[in-house]
DNA sequence: TCAAATCCTTACTTTTTCGTCAAGATTGCG
DNA sequence: CGCAATCTTGACGAAAAAGTAAGGATTTGA
């Protein structure tokens, strides 16, 4: 199971727009420096993120680009789905998107599985807004434990052995 | 987020296994037709199935496949850490694992969240045993369900916007 | 002992993902 | 205007993942 690349730079760039005050942009020569890839790559990254609406851009001298709408309201499963196609997608072509009901015999037993860790990773990034990655890290640290802590205690019901 | 092909497979054909009864076995053709792929793309995953300890194999005619531990005792989070790396793996070199300090300048604020995402996938897995999966849909689905709730339930404190 | 059934192993091909390159378009400034 | 800084776009190449093919090894049973 993967973070494919282009969520975890995405998203880093995406970070790196949510750090600046207002008015401020950052060049793609910026950001590439900043992440460590190269130019032509951050270039891609951030097409990629200005067509699906999280950054726009100015172009010639002290152009560069900003978020188009505020961290706060950019939450993380809504930047993962446009980075890859969904929030977590499996290969049987038996299920449309992941959720809807298995072609396969009715001897499959993993579809549940998948559904409910589908479930399970888009809540848990819902929960986690752009701005908070930047103000809060120690909130979403205390957050991620906190949910640990409440999966941990509420399952062993049902299943044991 | 990404659940591959090996990881989706590989499991198939293990529920496949665990749904023989005591001293039976399945060829590689039964799984492949099953699984619908191809018999040698079946043997590959088998092959690294056996090797890695969950299924055992006899040659010849009357061979075949069979589970080399009981299915109450293979859980989802050990088959998911053979047939990938990890349980979710990330690509930044800065980490070491996903668990180790990043080495990012201070202000990456994406640790924590592959931290948590990776608690709670690692977990919940955890929670899974292939006999599960073969005797009790509806409990998992049940499973699931109670701790999305849970989860639910548990966060509002400390994010909000 | 031979033949058929079966797994085992390595090498290869295809597909997908990742990343680069280069030419083009737009804007600001002297 | 004309140059330089900047984003935009599509084509290309490299690397990784997925899947295929084929010959070898082992076992059973007649």
């Amino acid at each position: 199971m993967k973070i494919s690349a282009q969520e975890e730079y995405g998203l880093r760039c995406l970070v790196q727009l949510a750090n600046l005050g207002a008015g401020e942009t950052l060049t793609l020569p910026q950001i590439a420096e900043r992440e460590g890839i190269s130019v032509a790559h951050a270039g891609k990254l951030l097409w990629l993120l200005n067509r699906a609406g999280f950054v726009n851009s100015t172009r010639g001298p002290k152009g560069g680009y900003f978020l188009s709408r505020p961290a706060s309201e950019i939450r993380l499963n809504e930047i993962i789905k446009v980075l890859d196609e969904d929030v977590l997608s499996s290969h049987c072509e038996s299920y449309t998107g992941v959720l809807e009901k298995c072609v396969h015999t009715g001897d499959c037993g993993i579809r549940p599985v998948i559904v409910g860790l589908h479930e399970l990773v888009e809540h848990a990034l819902g929960q986690v807004t752009l701005a908070a990655l930047v103000d809060n890290e120690e909130k979403v640290d205390a957050m991620f434990h906190q949910i640990e802590g409440m999966v941990k205690r509420a399952q062993p019901r049902g299943l044991g052995q």
